[in-house]
DNA sequence: GGCCGATCGTTCGGGCCCGAACTATCTCCA
DNA sequence: TGGAGATAGTTCGGGCCCGAACGATCGGCC
């Protein structure tokens, strides 16, 4: 879905496996390129600014949420980070372990679980945010419309 | 970084935190949009198309470029769908367990090792492939504008 | 011919990722 | 009031994901 090749020559090499089919040529250029852009984007913040913090990608965006929200349920961050509560227990896990959240049993409702920065988490991001904001100014400064590209997102 | 609340609502909270550090919320807000953009169409993806032929995301991309460019080596594969070696390493070893793939040592070079399509994994491409591109149009016609946001993200 | 550095694919360890099953808790309504 | 159904978070199993280390192979240059 993404890589060097240019969209005419795989245009060309899916006509000439599917035939007859039709297509959608527009769609899937759109869909790969949107992966392209993500993937990248990822890769070079994971590389820059989260890997010499000892940080993956979701790890952070969980430190993010609980940073800029404050005390939040668990449900909360995982809606906002967009992956699994499952998958969200076990970065949980890790991230208590390094002694940059804590859990707390919510006091109104047996079942929920608030989850907070430590000391340790709130320095951590107050030193990282600055330079993740920066790489995200780097990397979209590139891009030529910036309110286009924000707006056609959304959608 | 990405989620139900409104760009507002996260920049007043963003500068709470951060005070008299000078950000750059637009740059935010287009890597938040192109993430939750791209996490909703692969999960939509995944759920729709992939899950019911017991695929997942990533041995899908494999499998269609090595269906699109026929006979190609590892290296390619990895670069042409953006992701590592070692990932790519595992993946084909499932593919190839279940029949779908088959690799092969290069002849001419001893390093190299050239992937294949058995038959039964070209019949699960064509027929899956179309219904692939068929959810790519629906997702992409509630996009306003195809032409800015390809042309956007291919940068 | 024979070494040296580069390149390729695999393996390993640790961590992310999800759906499904599970337990605990809450809410609602008869 | 008490049981049924909904909801929250965890656990489990299988698979993806990467960097680093490794063995095998190739190319070039003496």
């Amino acid at each position: 879905m993404a890589g060097p090749h240019t969209l005419a020559e795989t245009e060309r090499q899916v006509a000439d496996r599917l035939g007859d089919l039709t297509l959608d040529f527009e769609a899937m250029a759109v869909c790969s390129n949107l992966f392209r852009a993500a993937n990248a984007v990822r890769n070079h913040l994971e590389r820059s600014v989260l890997a010499p913090a000892d940080l993956t990608w979701t790890a952070f965006v969980v430190l993010w949420v609980v940073w800029i929200w404050g005390r939040v349920e668990t449900r909360t961050i995982a809606a906002e980070g967009g992956f699994s509560k499952a998958t969200l227990s076990g970065v949980l896990t890790t991230l208590e372990g390094r002694g940059l959240v804590e859990r707390s049993r919510s006091e109104t409702d047996g079942r929920l679980v608030d989850v907070a920065l430590t000391p340790a988490g709130e320095k951590l991001m107050r030193g990282l945010f600055p330079k993740f904001n920066a790489e995200e100014r780097a990397i979209t400064r590139h891009v030529d419309d910036l309110g286009s590209a924000a707006a056609v997102l959304r959608a």
